[in-house]
Order: C-alpha cells, then sequence, then structure tokens
DNA sequence: TTAAATTTTTAGGCTTGTCTAAATAATTAT
DNA sequence: ATAATTATTTAGACAAGCCTAAAAATTTAA
C-alpha cells in the first residue's frame, strides 16, 4: 500500500481551491522576484498566513510547488502548466461572456473565477474553436495556447508614453471593475486611438485625445492603462 | 447571537453537494410516491445511506426539504424551486453544447453537471437568450422557466405507439450515454419520424420505420422511448 | 403477534480547507 | 551584537461531506 503513495500523489485531482492558489503564485512571482511569501499570498487568497503555509505545504507534497519554510514559494513545471491551463480557461470564458453573451468587461471576472474550474479538455478546446481561437481577453491578457505557450507582450504604461505619438489601447493593469467602469466613461476601451497631448510634471495628469476628443487624465489612471505606439 | 441564527441559515449559500441532492430527491419524487428513502437516494448519489441521513438532516435544518425520520424526504417548495434552477441551467447548458459546441448529446451530461452549479442569475438569463429560449434540452426534456414552471409533456413510450401511425421521437426515458449512441446508430434522434409496423408478441419487438427505412428495435430500446402521434 | 430480516439512524473517524493562538525563525534597529 | 519587531509556522479546533460499525426502528414472515 506504502509503495504506491508517490504515485497516487502524483495523479491525484486538483481541487478549485489548490487551483486558485496554483493561479494566485503565478500571478504574484515575476522574472525579478521568483517567489512569493505566505503573507503576500494570503493577502490575494483573502485567508490567513497560516491557512496558506497549509496548503502550500499540501501543494509541495504534491509536486505542484516548491516551497521551502520562511524562504517563499513557487510553481514546479507541473504547477506552471496546471496554472496556465486554468489561466487559459478563465479568459477564454471572459471571452464567451463578452462576445456572445454581451457582458460588459466589467462583468465577466466572477464568473469566469467560477467557470474557469470546468473540468473538461473538450469543452475548453471546442469553446477556443468556437470563439475563433482568441489570442487576448477582454482585458487585452494574452490567452495561453492549449499547450501552455503564452505570449509575454511588450507592454507600455500611457504614463510612460511618447508625447504626439498616436498610440492604441492594449490593455489595463488594473482590471476591476470599479476602473472599468471608469474608462467607460472616458470611452476607453481595448483598439481605443490615445494620443498624448501634454504632461503635467506637477501631478502626473495627462492631457490625451482619445478618439479624436481631448480629455484629462489622472496619474493613477495612466499608471493602469496599457498602450502601443502605433 | 442564537437570536438571529433562524435568518442566518435562511439565506446561507447552497453548496454544490447540496445542489445535487436537492436535484436527486426532485427525480426521485413523483405525485404516486411523494417521498423517497434515504437508501434509494444513497443508490442515485453514489453514497452511503448513513451520509445520505446527514446530509437530508442538514437540508431539513435549513428548510430545503421535509424530513421525517424513518419515513423519507421530500423537497419543501423552497428546495423544489431551487432544484427547478439547477435543472434550468442543467438543460440551458446542454442545448448551449449541442447546438453552438457540436457536442453529441451522449456526451453532455457530465459536464453540464459541473456548469449548473455556476451562480450567475445573469448569466443564465443571457445563456437563454443567446440560445433563443429553447423550450426542451437535447434529450427531449422540458426547460423550466426562470419563474420555475416546467411544462409536463403527455408521453407516450414507442411500447404503447399504436400500429400504423405516424409519429415522431421526443424524448428519452434512460439518458445514458450507451444508450444515445445506441440511438445514434439506429439513426434515432429528436424528431425522427417512426411507425410501428409489426410488435413481437414473444418478445416485445417491434419492426418500426426510421426515416423511410424499416428496423426491428428491441422491448429494451422501445421502453426507453418517448414518442407523440402525429 | 411475536421473531427474524431489513432499513434507517446514530456514533465515531477521516480529509479538506479554513480559523485563532502560541511558538519559532528571520529581520531590523539600537 | 544583541534586543525588539515582524514574518512564518505549528498546534489545536471546527464545519462540510463522506465513511464504517453498531444501535434502533420498521417491515416481513412464521
Amino acid at each position: 500500500m506504502e509503495t504506491y503513495n508517490y504515485f497516487y500523489t502524483m495523479i491525484r485531482k486538483i481541487s478549485p481551491s489548490e487551483e486558485d492558489y496554483l493561479k494566485a503564485i503565478y500571478h504574484k512571482t515575476t522574472a525579478d522576484a521568483p517567489v512569493v511569501s505566505t503573507t503576500l499570498l494570503a493577502e490575494e487568497m483573502g485567508a490567513k498566513p497560516s491557512s496558506v503555509t497549509d496548503m502550500v505545504q499540501r501543494l509541495s507534497e504534491k509536486s505542484l510547488v516548491i516551497y521551502q519554510k520562511y524562504k517563499g514559494v513557487k510553481l514546479s513545471d507541473t504547477g506552471n502548466t496546471k496554472a496556465l491551463s486554468i489561466i487559459r480557461k478563465h479568459r477564454l470564458w471572459e471571452v464567451f461572456l463578452v462576445n456572445k453573451l454581451h457582458f460588459s468587461w466589467d462583468q465577466v471576472h466572477d464568473i469566469a473565477e467560477q467557470l474557469e474550474h470546468i473540468q473538461s479538455e473538450a469543452l475548453t478546446d471546442r469553446l477556443a474553436s468556437f470563439l475563433g481561437h482568441p489570442k487576448t481577453d477582454p482585458h487585452g491578457d494574452p490567452i495561453p495556447t492549449k499547450e501552455g505557450n503564452i505570449q509575454s507582450q511588450k507592454k507600455t504604461l500611457l504614463n510612460q508614453a511618447p508625447l504626439h505619438t498616436p498610440c492604441v489601447c492594449v490593455g489595463v493593469e488594473d482590471s476591476s471593475a470599479p476602473f472599468l467602469q471608469f474608462l467607460d466613461k472616458f470611452n476607453i476601451g481595448l483598439g481605443a486611438a490615445i494620443e498624448v497631448k501634454e504632461k503635467e510634471v506637477f501631478d502626473g495628469s495627462l492631457l490625451v485625445s482619445i478618439a479624436g476628443k481631448e480629455q484629462r487624465i489622472s496619474k493613477q489612471i495612466a499608471q493602469n492603462l496599457y498602450i502601443n505606439t502605433l
């Protein structure tokens, strides 16, 4: 009995909660900061650090993460693949909700949080095909491929955009409903034409033209909007 | 603290597992047999009777079912409404999977079992609208309305169909994958034109014409196919 | 109508995923 | 360099949902 334990843990199904942790670890680690602390993860998950330690130890036993006591945690290759598959599902469902069911981009996150846990490879494949294999979700974030490849786009914050240069909005840093609703009021969406006319040194606000119309935008907004030059 | 307990239990969220039990109770009670035993429910749920007793007692505390020790269980009005809402979601998702993602009718049940637990009234509303407010699912079962009305159709088993009378296939009693795949091999689907040519007294088998072609069908098949006369 | 068989419930345990409180390690500041 | 602070882990508890084994109620049969 004991002999097969290792094998069993390897192929054990991943629970929705475990999937959420893998996703959180994915989002909270970068090339610069390759590991994340239990405290930071606890914030992200809306749980206490002690609960995170517990879960992270379980995930480590299942070889989904690499965890060193007191040092932090990062995804293993298996864990990374799993996280990307969940992110793929999340973003595909967001596209479905916006493009097919006509939800607005601020309404889809919570529903996609549930849909991303549906387990059926066939469903994901057919959904992707039904949607025309979209490359990005409604917030401009790239959708990983079935094979787990994700295109890391060169993203520039509107903050850093050159003056008097035609740009296009390609994504948001903050995809919370309040921010997205705010953007709607300013008529800013993915693909919107933006050009920075003036940068105020004092408060970092910008005078921009959006779809031909000049508007003043706060630094806080400009810090959360990604653009590409044309 | 204690004072508000009742109120809290009233508005408490229903878990996926609880939803599955409500659905099972719905499916296992009829006008003839208005209550279901824990043993029968255990079979339906793939659990032990003792586990069912546990759960049924919890559901009773939440006023979702009416339960009498040793006597069986049935849905309360609240529980019935909840069960119908889950069945509505299940069947709408089945229509989506078949009509939009082109799954076959034997592939959709397990996926819909997961999708039915997604919690978002807006999603269900928009899905129904996206699908054109279908009246029945891919197996011919009626889809309850948002208000919880379900049309009980007068269903005749192929078994009981009159001889030499044009009929149309309107549903299946058994919607397991093996049976549905079997029907596919015989080219029998919803809306298929069927006419009984001959009934064999010895084994109850039927000689029928399906889409113009004559075929012999066993009693077991005929017992699980619903038809309407034209 | 009582005894045997069956059904149902209770009691006690296990896992997952959370919590609080206490203990320990790591970091920061004096 | 050591003390104070902060971060992290451990220990123990709890609810949900399941299990097995034992007890109790109900049904069936003699």
